[in-house]
DNA sequence: CAAGATTGAGTAGTCAATCTTC
DNA sequence: GAAGATTGACTACTCAATCTTG
């Protein structure tokens, strides 16, 4: 590599605007469950990933996949959920190291009373501004690139590899 | 409100890979600053702003507005970069709540050495994969939230607000 | 008392080490 | 020894309290 490909115009704009653009949902979003309910937005993502799976449960590392976190980290935060009482650890029949994490009665109610309400937080600060046209070219935007991503660590192609 | 107005396949499509596609993104981002250099990614957003304002330092507001950070989250960065050498901080001769904070020699070589290698990841992972159409509708769509987000927040009108 | 900024305590996330079972 | 998962120490972030100056 000799000069570097800076960013032109066009993409600083996209790119500032993305960074940007997630930072803010991000905290609006933070700010209504806070407001609005008792979940932080890690217990919502573990909450929807579990209420959406059979039986209300997953396998650890199925979970950690799901959304995409690390390992420690969701053990963390079961550690912390399952102290509330919004989910529990069941032990794996058939697999003796494995965990099974599973939704309560207790995170099925927090869950439920929170959506309605957040899909309204939701809508207000991201799809109400959007038309349909837009969705979809976002969508298509972020598909693209995650299936580029995955392509690339399919075969991880990094200049200078085996150096 | 009655029933909650849910989001439809696109949207959640829209939704979801918004999401995702921002904390795959991130998450090599981090992989790379960490393997090439020895900035964090907050590392790298400070000393970027603060090598863009003139005479490469802001006042701590300016700084967090910048990089839309909370004062105290600001704060606590400045202080493990100030011991690290990258910043400093100077007096305010105008205002003497106020606080500069200045990129240090150290930090804007830090920040050169990091900018190349991560403009290519940042390539790698996202521009690579998407055509000028594709940029130009993230840019526009991103920036369509974030108007309607300030918008929002210069009339916060929340349902129900005065209730 | 509001604005600018820092501090400290508590919570959350990361990395490496560990434990158990396959 | 690798896979599934947990633990502990360390680092980072958040919130409320505080300090100082306007």
């Amino acid at each position: 590599m000799t000069e570097p490909r800076w960013l032109d115009d066009e993409e600083q704009r996209a790119w500032r605007g993305f960074l940007r653009c997630y930072a803010e949902v991000r905290a609006n979003l933070q700010r209504q469950l806070q407001r609005d309910t008792d979940l932080s937005h890690a217990d919502y993502e573990v909450l929807v990933a579990l209420s959406e799976a059979e039986e209300g449960r997953m396998r650890a590392f199925q979970l950690s996949d799901a959304i995409q976190w690390e390992k420690s980290r969701l053990s963390h935060q079961i550690d912390r959920m399952a102290k509330r009482g919004l989910v529990a650890r069941q032990q794996c029949p058939t697999d003796a190291r494995g965990a099974f994490i599973v939704i309560t009665d207790e995170g099925r109610r927090a869950i439920e009373a929170a959506a309605p309400l957040h899909v309204e937080e939701v809508r207000r600060v991201f799809f109400d501004h959007l038309d349909r046209r837009q969705v979809a070219a976002l969508a298509d935007a972020c598909h693209t690139v995650l299936d580029g991503i995955a392509a690339l660590e399919g075969s991880p192609g990094r200049t200078g590899e085996s150096g």
